[in-house]
DNA sequence: CTGAAAGCGCTAACAT
DNA sequence: ATGTTAGCGCTTTCAG
């Protein structure tokens, strides 16, 4: 049978709330606390935090949702996540949600049922009302790489999406592109990049076609469709902006395709530095966001809120920065 | 304050255990269960897994070990096992635990003070004595893509990890290769795939070096240092197998380092058909595990041995194909 | 078919 | 400093 706190105390010859009490490390006798321990250990004892928190106490453990665990820079992300939290004492559970609204509402209620401590949304999300619905009762959340919708007054942690597509439609403009195409999915923080992007060329006087900003599901081969159609165009582009890293790769692989020669043809940029970014041939000049240090601060700030530190809500935009490999040229 | 059986059953004007009965549907008079429902209804009463868990019911979420879930192979995975978990009522709470004996040990006594009702352990694991005490009493596990070690009587799914490092050596000599080396991690399934690349170049009567089987941990930088190394040697392979795609890149990137052309001047394969082996240029040739299979079958034994649905252990060994693409090709 | 009551393992007043 | 006791929200006999 699972041994109780009962167990405990008998065989320490004290009462259950002494154990208790050493449990929680309040004052207890020094030689009550040894038998205690003592008696703990013989027992191999392990309290229960299902009864634990039904009389209040946390569960220790958060709320992960994500749009998908399987793409690396989420992935990269909920590791750092997972580390600092750990640390901290807490687990995660993950729920993947593929920016769908009704995935979303169901694990928020789910996990509420379990009775997790607090939320964490990275990587975007879409139903803003179920973000609205855990604030209005002073559930701890946290936005992490997700854009906060402005009337959202929630904790967040994000990297400057507006300064990062900028400075990488920027750097094209000084390698001389003047018709650079956009893909990206539908997501807040790809909104943000496409205004950077925007606001770069119109500082340079430049004429964005509708047709070359282009919405695309976050899958390689769509992606690589939608290179391929625009490429096929009257007039294509001379670079075409991924939003994100796999998005590069499909552009890179539509590019192969048409038997471009990158970045001489066609000059491609990524966003996050993942590792595939890295891998692949050639290297992909992204945008890199400090995810490690972005991971933790989240953490720290929702536990902050858990545990009762403190309560006034912040956002924290880190700056991006611009790394350039070799997937990008001057124009020829 | 959160709303509980009680305000339910005092809305409907029955008692708690009406309540109770209809919550698990159990026989109750039509007119009751109406009222009950509707009294739900109303009260948007969400029921406390905490204390229905407590009372002996299961709270309905597993715990998932895994090497790292930054890792691309084991990231698909878990959203293969997520999605089908997710389907079947459960939620999971992953523990990232780098191959370290102590985080094994840690992890599976913390989810267990909070009473998850099973374990996956994914993709290897270091601690027998983790999985055997779990066996021991009773607790439901599985291993998914990972190897059994033999005397651990232990339900389990994974790929014919020797047929897989058989059929990749297999080709590579078929292409004329007879100096082949290898690099892999210190994983037990690395070691499977290892015995069937010696057993492949035994059946040719090829001679393996030992300073061809390297070993190194899961990181592309390691991997490509041992690459770097292994060229450099006076009679250097003209392939190397990476027990991964991870590993594999690692070997791309360090012959890249060395100037040579792939595959002409070195062939490379990887392991597990991930996205990176196909994002990478050249692509990889490598082995596909059917992963969104193993994970539903793994999850599905899973709860049949949590929900009580049958006990008879089970080892199921699928077999993996060969992908050949184009970071192979006949020596020169 | 329905309800009263005991109990799951622990915490937190409140006494002693 | 330690013990007693009443819950936390739910399930489950056991009566009625």
């Amino acid at each position: 049978m699972k041994i109780t706190i009962y167990d405990v105390a008998e065989k320490a010859g004290v009462s259950i709330s002494t154990v208790s009490k050493v449990l929680n490390n309040q004052q207890v006798g020094k030689k009550s606390k040894e038998k205690v321990l003592s008696a703990m250990n013989e027992l191999k004892y392990k309290p229960s935090v299902l009864a634990s928190a039904l009389t209040g106490k946390r569960t220790s453990t958060i709320g992960f949702l994500l749009p998908d665990i399987a793409n690396p820079f989420i992935a990269e992300m909920a590791r750092q996540v997972e580390d600092r939290a750990h640390e901290r004492g807490y687990n995660l559970v993950i729920c993947s949600t593929d920016f769908r609204s009704e995935k979303e509402e169901h694990y928020v209620s789910l996990l509420r049922q379990k009775s997790v401590d607090g939320f964490i949304f990275a990587g975007g999300f879409k139903n803003r009302n179920v973000v609205m619905e855990l604030l209005k009762e002073n559930v701890p959340v946290i936005l992490l790489a997700a854009e906060p919708h402005p009337n959202l007054t929630v904790n967040t942690v994000t990297v400057d999406n507006f300064v990062g597509g900028y400075e990488i439609a920027n750097y094209l403009i000084s390698q001389g592109h003047k018709n650079i195409a956009v893909i990206a999915e539908d997501a807040t923080s790809s909104q943000e990049r496409i205004r950077g992007y925007k606001q770069a060329m119109q500082d340079h006087n430049l004429y964005v076609q509708d047709e070359h900003i282009m919405i695309c599901n976050s899958s390689v081969e769509h992606a690589q469709k939608l290179t391929e159609a625009t490429l096929d165009t009257p007039n294509p582009p001379t670079a075409i902006i991924g939003a994100n890293d796999l998005l590069a790769i499909g552009i890179l692989i539509g590019a192969r395709e048409k038997n471009l020669v990158i970045p001489q043809d066609l000059s491609i940029t990524g966003f996050d530095n993942t590792l595939l970014s890295k891998c692949c041939d050639p290297t992909l000049t992204t945008v890199d966001q400090p995810i490690q240090s972005m991971c933790s601060q989240a953490v720290d700030i929702l536990l902050a809120e858990i545990e009762g530190k403190h309560n006034t809500r912040q956002k924290i935009l880190v700056l991006p920065k611009l790394i350039i490999r070799n997937s990008t040229c001057e124009v020829y």
